[in-house]
Parts: structure tokens; C-alpha cells; sequence
DNA sequence: TTAAACCTGAGTAATTTACTCAGGTTTCAC
DNA sequence: GTGAAACCTGAGTAAATTACTCAGGTTTAA
């Protein structure tokens, strides 16, 4: 039920892509220093979300990465399926459970599952990278690229 | 962000509890039937039921389990913080992140996890057991114990 | 042609999971 | 008061998963 950290960088690697990457390609090498991760794991993660068509990469010299689509148009729950994590509550339809004879609770997880998938994907990139709190973490790591784009702060900050 | 079978068990064995045990104990023998599970590993995952105070015990022959209050006042949150199974999608507070420096998503994962958590908790384990699905296995598992309760099927059932 | 970037498959130590095992202890029934 | 049915406990362990690293590519701007 906990988040593996790969899920986590995802996110955290995709914010720092939407804050910093609206004007031009970031390479992975920029990301890597900014959020403290090995380059290697990172050529890793993002393997799995350009598979997923969440970002776009250029390759070469001055190569780097940006979103392929809006930040309003990619939620969490892409995210984390793109980078392999599951949401997934169901039984794995082990040895006990199948779909013609289901397992007591079956039918639950699988509703469950639905209904927690929807509320990740209802958790836009946009809404993430807008937080007040983010907001001033992107300051402190010097992100010139976004000083003349108007933020717009939204009441869900907190 | 997978349940583990252990958390997906305690939720089937608290169904079950909650199914058979209204009008008396019952045994562990006969949930590791009904359930296909092993007694040791029952017994392991009682344990942690019964110290988060869900489920209480009765000891020595005729022994058994009961829950330990309403099943209204059960939820899927309870069981499955009970079994270990964390709802903390927040960073685990590792190098790069802590109170005083928090990294860039920390807010973003705290505050998601509170949500996850109230969803959860507004699963009793009396909705859980009265959806139609689990009422007609119930059945077929040869439940006597609540043939006289009246059983009032919700629309949530699905 | 060099270097900066992306790209890929494979390997591996550490951790976690999903159990099992070997013994208790408590209480009912006789 | 003895046996058996139940709960109770700590420890161990094989399998799976995670969280990376490594050793090489390939592509492209300058």
C-alpha cells in the first residue's frame, strides 16, 4: 500500500519537468543534480514514461526531455502506471481466485481499484506543480524559465 | 501502491468474522477453511487484529474470535493499518527529505495520503458485507449464523 | 570528429513478503 | 486433574521485489 520510490521520482521527476521544461528541453543530467538521483536510475524511469507517451525526448547534443502534452491533460495515476506501479488492490487472481469462481472479495477490490484510480487521475500535473508549497521549492532551485509565466495559485495548495 | 495478500487477507478474514461471528465465537480452523488459508499464518495475522484492538479473543477449547465492536465502526482503514499495511504514500523521510527540508513533492505525498486515508475509512466493514456479491458467497460458504438476520442489501453493492 | 546527450539490456545487493515451525498457555469437558 | 481444543508467541527462511548500478551503445549539434 506504500508508494515504491520509483513512483515517487516519477512524480517528483515530472513536476521538475513541468516547471522548468515549459520554454525549452531539460536534460537528465539538470534533473539528476536538482532532485539528488543517479543519472543511470533516472535514464531508467524515464525510459518508462517516454513508453508510456508522457514525454517526448530529443536526442544528441543539447538533446533533453519535455512534456508531450500538457501538464492539465497528464495526472498522477499516468504517472505512476507509467512507471510501473500498479493500482491495483485486487487479488492477483491467485490460486484461490478466479473470474468464473471470484474470491469473497473480489468484486470489492475491483470497485475499490476503480474508484482509486479515478480519484489519482483526478490529480492533474498542472494542480500538483501550482501548489504554493511547490511553487517556492521551484524558486529556491532557481527556475528562470518560468519567471514570466503567470502562476496561477490555486485554493488547493494548503 | 499493490495491497499485500497480507492486508487482503485481514479484509477477507474480518468479512468473514464479521459474517459468521454475530451470534457466537468462532474458531480459526474454520475461517483457514472457509478461506483456503494456512492456521499459522491466521494466527500471525490475528495477532496484529487483535492488538490494534479490532478483534477480541477467547481462549482455550471453544475458544475463538469475535469482532470487537460494531462492524459499522470498522473500516478498511482500521484493518488495514492493523495488518502493517501502511497508507503513506509520503516519502519514507529518507536522505533527501525532512521536516525542515522538505523535497520538492513532500506536501504533495502527505497530503494525498490524508485523503487516501479518509477514503479508506469511509469503508466500514458493514458495507463491506452487505453487498449482494458477498452475501450470495456467503451463502454458498453455508453461513447459518446470520440466517436469521435481517440483511439489508445496499445500492452500493454494485 | 568530438562530446553531449539520449538509449538499452543485464546484473545484483538489500529489503520485503509470505509464509512455516516449534514450541508455549488457557480453558472446557470428562 | 488430564486431555484436547483452542489461542498465543518468537524466530526463521525461501521467494519475490525493489532500487539501484554497470557497461556499453546511438544520435546529433558544433
Amino acid at each position: 500500500m506504500k508508494l515504491t520510490t520509483k513512483g515517487r521520482y516519477a512524480v517528483t521527476a515530472m513536476m521538475d519537468l513541468a516547471l522548468h521544461a515549459r520554454l525549452d528541453r531539460i536534460s537528465l543530467a539538470d534533473i539528476a543534480e536538482r532532485q539528488s538521483l543517479s543519472l543511470s536510475y533516472l535514464e531508467q524511469l524515464f525510459r518508462s514514461l517516454r513508453n508510456a507517451g508522457l514525454i517526448k525526448s530529443i536526442r544528441g547534443a543539447k538533446g533533453g526531455y519535455m512534456l508531450a502534452r500538457s501538464d492539465k491533460e497528464i495526472s498522477l495515476a499516468d504517472i505512476l502506471i507509467a512507471s510501473d506501479e500498479q493500482i491495483n488492490l485486487a487479488c492477483g487472481g491467485g490460486s484461490t481466485c478466479n473470474e468464473i469462481d471470484p474470491c469473497l472479495t473480489h468484486n470489492l477490490w475491483t470497485n475499490l481499484s476503480q474508484e482509486f484510480f479515478e480519484f489519482l487521475d483526478s490529480k492533474k500535473l498542472s494542480d500538483l506543480v501550482r501548489s504554493r508549497h511547490v511553487q517556492t521549492m521551484a524558486t529556491q532551485q532557481d527556475v528562470t524559465s518560468i519567471g514570466d509565466i503567470p502562476i496561477h495559485i490555486s485554493r488547493k495548495a494548503g
